[in-house]
RNA sequence: GGCCCGUUGGUCAAGUGGUUAAGACAGAGGCCUCUCACGCCUUUAACAUCGGUUCGAAUCCGGUACGGGUCACCA
C-alpha cells in the first residue's frame, strides 16, 4: 500500500533491511558493547570525558566487551573543523582509548562503521524506507511556519500534551494521491514516526542506574529523517545502536525523557532494545538572579572555565587525578577502592552502575585538589619530573628553561616540595608556590617587609652578617641549623620556641624569628619547605646574593 | 504548565525497618615543630517538610516544598 510512497520517498536507495543486517552480523555472545558519541562541536565538555570514562570503565569490567566512539554529525549547522581530531585527542590525553572508531578526520577502524553519521545516509534512509513500506512512518509536508501555528495553538488550548499527534498530525492520514503528487511537485519534507503509542497510557521503562521508570509510552510522531535527508539523533541512535550492536547505551541523563521514542524505534524496527543507563550530570552552584540563596545548574562551557576539559591540561593537573576525581564523586565505592589500590591501573576498578550516584553532583575544587595532591605526593620523582617538563614545554616558557637549563637540579628541586608533602596539586602551582626556585625574575628583597619585622629592625643586619659568617655550604641540615641557633643568645633571641612561648617578656624574640628573617631575606616568603634544601637548590652564591640584596634594601 | 527524576552536615557520600546516622574534602582547636606543610589527636555540622503504615522509619506509602531534566527538522 505505501510502498509506491516509499519509493517515490527514496528511490535511490536499493540496499534492504536484510542487506543491513546481514552486513553487520551480531557480536559474540556474551560481548558487552559500549559507546560514547559525541557531536564534534568544538571543546569538549567535562561531562564528556566522564560519560566516555564511565563507559570505558564498565566495558572493562565485563569478560568480553567492546567500547566504540560514534561521532553524531547530524546537524551539519554546528560542525566544528577539526572536531574529530579535537575529541579523540582530548580522551587519548586521559587515557581514554576506543577499540573501534574513527582515528583522525577521515579514517575508520572497525567493522561496524562508518563510524560517522554523515557517512551514514543511505543506512538510515534504507531503514525510514522500510518504515514507510510497513506503513510505520510518513512523509510530512508542513512548513516550520505550519509547525509554529500549531505550537501557539497548542500553546493557546493550554493543551496538557504538545507536539505533533493525533488531530494535530495533519499529514498523518493524507491520501497516497496527495502524498505523490507533493512530492512529485517537489514539496520538501520530513519523514515521521507513525506512532502507534496511545495517550495515557503507562509503562515501565528500565534504566540500569535509576531503575524502573514509569512513564507515558510514545504517542508523538517525531521526525526521523529531516529535510536534508539525514536523521534527527533519535532515529540515528536506534538505527545506529542497533546496527553497530550495542548492548548498553550509557549517555547524559537528559536523554531520559526520549527513552519512549526510542523504545517505540526499535519495536516498530523488529530491533531488541539495548539496555539503558543515564548519568547525572556535574553541576556548579551559582548565586540566584535574585540573590537569594543559590541554585544549581549544569557546567557550562561558555561560562565556566572548568567546564572545558583542556582546563584541566592547561593548569597541570595530572591525568589520573582528574580521572580519581571525577570517579569519586560518581561512584560511591571508588574512593576506598583508591586508597587500597593507589598505584593500581583505574581500569582495574570494577565499576558498578547501580553505584553510581544520581543526583547531580556539584563540582568541588576543594575535593579535587585533594585528590590531585594525593596523586602527586604518590607519583616517584622522576616520572613527576618527566610530567612536568612535557606540561611546561607546551605551557610554561620560563618554567620549561629552568628545566633544560639544568634538569638534574630541577629533579632535586622536586623532593623540596615533594616528600612528606602535599603542597601540589597542579603543575601550574609549580611557579605560583616556588617563583623563589623556578623564576629567575623573582626578587625576594622585592617583597613587601612583613608587618612582623618592625620591631626587630634593630637586630635583622647584625643577624643575617652574623649568619653569613658562619655559613658553610658544606654543612647538611642539622649542622646548618645549629649554627643558626648559635646566633641567637647574641641578640637574645629564644633558642628554642618552649621557653620563648611562656616568658616572651624576657626575650627580643625567638629562634623562629631569627629564622624568618633567613627565610625571608632567601624567599620573599614566610613560610617556606626546608629552608636548608631551598638554598641547595638555588646554590651558595645566589643565596649570598639575596641576602645581600635584602641587608642592602633594609 | 504537563511528564520524569531527585532531596542525609558547606561539598561528595555510606546507609535498604531497630546504628551513639560511617567515611572523605572543607572548617575549628590542639600536639609535633625554625615557618609552612606532613603526621597524629580532638571537634563543629545532616536524614527538606507534613501526614500515614509499624511496637519501631533516614529506610515503606501519600501530600507539599525545593532542585534538576524534558516537552525542536539540536544533539
Amino acid at each position: 500500500m505505501s510502498k509506491r510512497v516509499a519509493e517515490a520517498l527514496f528511490p535511490h536507495i536499493t540496499k534492504t533491511y536484510q542487506d543491513y543486517e546481514a552486513l553487520y552480523p551480531a557480536r559474540a555472545e556474551g560481548t558487552v558493547c559500549t559507546r560514547f558519541a559525541p557531536s564534534p562541536t568544538g571543546f569538549m565538555h567535562i561531562g564528556g570525558l566522564y560519560t566516555s570514562l564511565i563507559n570505558d570503565l564498565f566495558t572493562r569490567s565485563h569478560e568480553k566487551g567492546v567500547f566504540f566512539l560514534r561521532i553524531e554529525d547530524t546537524d551539519q549547522k554546528r560542525i566544528v573543523e577539526n572536531g574529530v581530531s579535537e575529541i579523540i585527542d582530548t580522551l587519548n590525553a586521559f587515557d581514554i582509548h576506543f577499540d573501534e572508531g574513527p582515528l583522525n578526520e577521515q579514517d575508520d577502524n572497525g567493522a561496524y562503521g562508518p563510524y560517522r553519521q554523515s557517512l551514514r545516509r543511505e543506512i538510515y534512509q534504507a531503514f525510514a524506507k522500510y518504515l514507510v513500506e510497513q506503513d510505520l512512518a510518513y512523509p510530512c509536508f508542513c512548513s516550520e511556519q505550519k509547525l509554529m501555528e500549531i505550537r501557539n495553538q497548542q500553546e493557546q488550548e493550554n493543551a496538557l500534551q504538545k507536539g505533533y499527534f493525533g488531530k494535530w498530525a495533519v499529514c498523518r492520514n493524507l491520501d497516497e494521491e496527495t502524498v505523490l503528487a507533493n512530492l512529485e511537485k517537489g514539496m520538501p519534507y520530513v519523514v515521521r514516526l507513525r506512532s502507534k503509542g496511545q495517550e495515557g497510557h503507562s509503562r515501565v521503562y528500565h534504566d540500569l542506574i535509576r531503575g524502573d521508570i514509569s512513564m507515558q509510552e510514545n504517542i508523538i510522531d517525531t521526525v526521523i529523517i529531516k529535510s536534508d535527508g539525514l536523521p534527527t539523533y533519535h532515529f540515528a541512535h536506534v538505527i545506529d545502536d542497533h546496527l553497530m550492536r550495542t548492548s548498553d547505551v550509557i549517555r547524559a541523563d537528559e536523554w531520559i525523557a526520549s527513552i519512549p521514542v526510542h523504545v517505540e524505534m526499535f519495536e516498530a524496527l523488529g530491533f531488541p532494545v539495548p539496555n539503558y543507563a543515564h548519568l547525572s550530570p556535574i553541576m556548579k552552584q551559582e548565586p540566584k538572579e535574585d540573590g537569594e540563596g543559590f541554585s544549581k545548574r549544569k557546567l557550562s562551557k561558555r561560562k565556566d572555565p572548568e567546564a572545558r576539559v583542556h582546563y584541566y591540561e592547561e593548569i597541570g593537573y595530572p591525568v589520573q587525578a582528574v580521572l580519581d576525581y571525577l570517579l569519586t564523586i560518581s561512584s560511591a565505592d571508588y574512593e576506598p577502592w583508591r586508597e587500597q589500590h593507589m598505584d593500581a591501573p583505574i581500569f582495574d576498578f570494577k565499576l558498578d552502575l547501580t553505584k553510581t550516584g544520581v543526583a547531580g553532583a556539584l563540582f568541588d575544587f576543594n575535593k579535587l585538589n585533594s585528590v590531585a595532591k594525593n596523586r602527586v605526593a604518590h607519583m616517584s620523582c622522576e616520572d613527576i619530573c618527566q610530567a612536568v617538563k612535557v606540561w611546561a614545554a607546551r605551557y610554561d616558557e620560563k618554567l620549561s628553561a629552568y628545566i633544560t637549563a639544568d634538569p638534574e637540579r630541577f629533579l632535586r628541586s622536586i623532593h623540596i616540595w615533594h616528600d612528606k608533602r602535599l603542597d601540589v596539586a597542579k603543575w601550574s602551582d609549580l611557579m605560583e608556590m616556588y617563583p623563589y626556585l623556578y623564576d629567575p625574575d623573582y626578587v625576594p628583597a622585592d617583597q613587601p617587609l612583613p608587618e612582623k619585622f618592625q620591631k626587630h629592625l634593630e637586630f635583622i643586619p647584625g643577624i643575617l652578617k652574623d649568619y653569613q659568617q658562619t655559613f658553610d655550604y658544606a654543612d647538611d641540615g642539622s649542622a646548618w641549623f645549629n649554627k643558626v641557633r648559635e646566633i641567637a643568645p647574641k641578640y637574645n633571641y629564644a633558642v628554642k620556641t618552649g621557653p620563648y612561648k611562656k616568658h616572651p617578656e624576657l626575650y627580643n624574640g625567638s629562634i623562629a624569628d631569627l629564622s624568618s628573617f633567613i627565610r625571608f631575606a632567601i624567599t620573599g616568603r614566610l613560610n617556606t619547605p626546608d629552608l636548608h634544601g631551598i638554598i641547595h637548590i638555588i646554590g651558595e652564591e645566589e643565596a649570598a646574593r639575596r641576602i645581600q640584596k635584602f641587608a642592602e634594601k633594609l
